[in-house]
DNA sequence: GAAATATTATACTGTTTCGCATAATAATAT
DNA sequence: ATATTATTATGCGAAACAGTATAATATTTC
């Protein structure tokens, strides 16, 4: 592994990245300035340029880690032969622990942040939109699954089951960012699973 | 009607929220600057102060003065005896029509722009989770009435159906923001209203 | 050790922003 | 008419901001 040559870097890049997201999360796009993120990302605002371009650049890539987090999560969750209402609560309860980590709590990142700004900023929009087109379809992969087995009545769809699924997700995001506690996130999170695997 | 004594007012009040509230709505919080109010609601900056207070105090005015419509919208789809499932696809339906009938869609105000300063402005995230409690209460109410009527089975609580089509509520509001397309909206509400009163 | 290179650090520019201070205007009251 | 009052209109100052240009620094290569 050969050592590059000029003056080497004093900042690691998935680090600063990470520490984008936090930025990001908490204040939303407009309220974040780049001196903010200089400071979070321990860089200077010149090297944040070089590395990750402008402001909207910045976003996109800590947009992307975000979801790739929310992926994990969610292929963490389904990994196993149980019912399909069991791994959906084990999804939902992995995306609350994201969402009500901050205090006060901050939801998703990519429906607070990106959400806000997407009639002005197409490119992040079609990210977006992109984002919750990926979920829908791995959810309805897994109920289309489920379904298979026998397990799921067939009055619904999967892809209804789907859309439904995210729903409650895009729900419980906005409401622990309106700072609804984590016990009534929890219990809503109990009943609606019950209802959409019915 | 006496008239007021001084100059006379160049602005009608209700009008210059209308104003402020399609400029939160379509740029959000941080990115609406008193300049564009003023432009907008056809008030330069210190007839503003006077009249509303300042940017938080003019946002949550607005914010108030959306719940406000959106519970008209509801009272509307409400009141009649047609079974639930039709009352609610047309609450969702107005809905719909509010979200995506500026372009780009903007989805809801509130869940966009309440939303994403909630964490930075605690009146605010007071206001936001006092109006997602009000709309949970006042669904549920519905979804008891028609199971007092014996028209939804019993086996899924008035509050586990509301919350659930308030989900999907909140989901619209994103989808459409997203860019996703009125009619792909319209079928999601078809399906997801067809689960949330079986 | 000197040149080349990649990064960090500082400084600058033009713009936008908020909040307010002050001036101008239009109506009523006396 | 003149004073009073409520508003509109203009302008200012200090701060924040995005983006970049330039200088300084640390490392490898030769």
């Amino acid at each position: 592994m050969k050592r590059t040559r000029g003056r080497p870097r004093k900042y690691d890049e998935g680090e600063a990245l990470n520490a984008a997201i936090q930025v990001f999360w908490q204040k939303g796009y407009s309220d974040t300035s780049l001196d903010d993120l200089a400071e979070s990302m321990k860089m200077n605002r010149p090297s944040i340029y070089r590395a990750f371009g402008d402001k909207e650049a910045i976003f996109k890539k800590a947009m992307a880690k975000f979801a790739c987090m929310m992926d994990a999560a969610f292929e963490q969750s389904m990994q196993s032969d149980e019912e399909m209402g069991v791994k959906l609560e084990r999804f939902c309860l992995s995306a609350l622990d994201i969402y009500t980590r901050a205090r006060p709590h901050t939801g998703c990142m990519i429906m607070s942040a990106a959400v806000a700004v997407a009639p002005s900023h197409t490119a992040i929009q079609e990210d977006l939109l992109g984002f919750i087109h990926h979920i829908d379809t791995k959810l309805a992969e897994q109920f289309r699954l489920s379904a298979e087995e026998g397990k799921l009545s067939v009055s619904v769809s999967p892809e209804s089951r789907a859309s439904l699924a995210q729903s409650l997700i895009h729900s419980l995001s906005l409401r622990a960012r309106a700072g609804e506690t984590r016990e009534k996130l929890h219990e809503l999170i109990k009943a609606s699973v019950k209802v959409i695997v019915i």
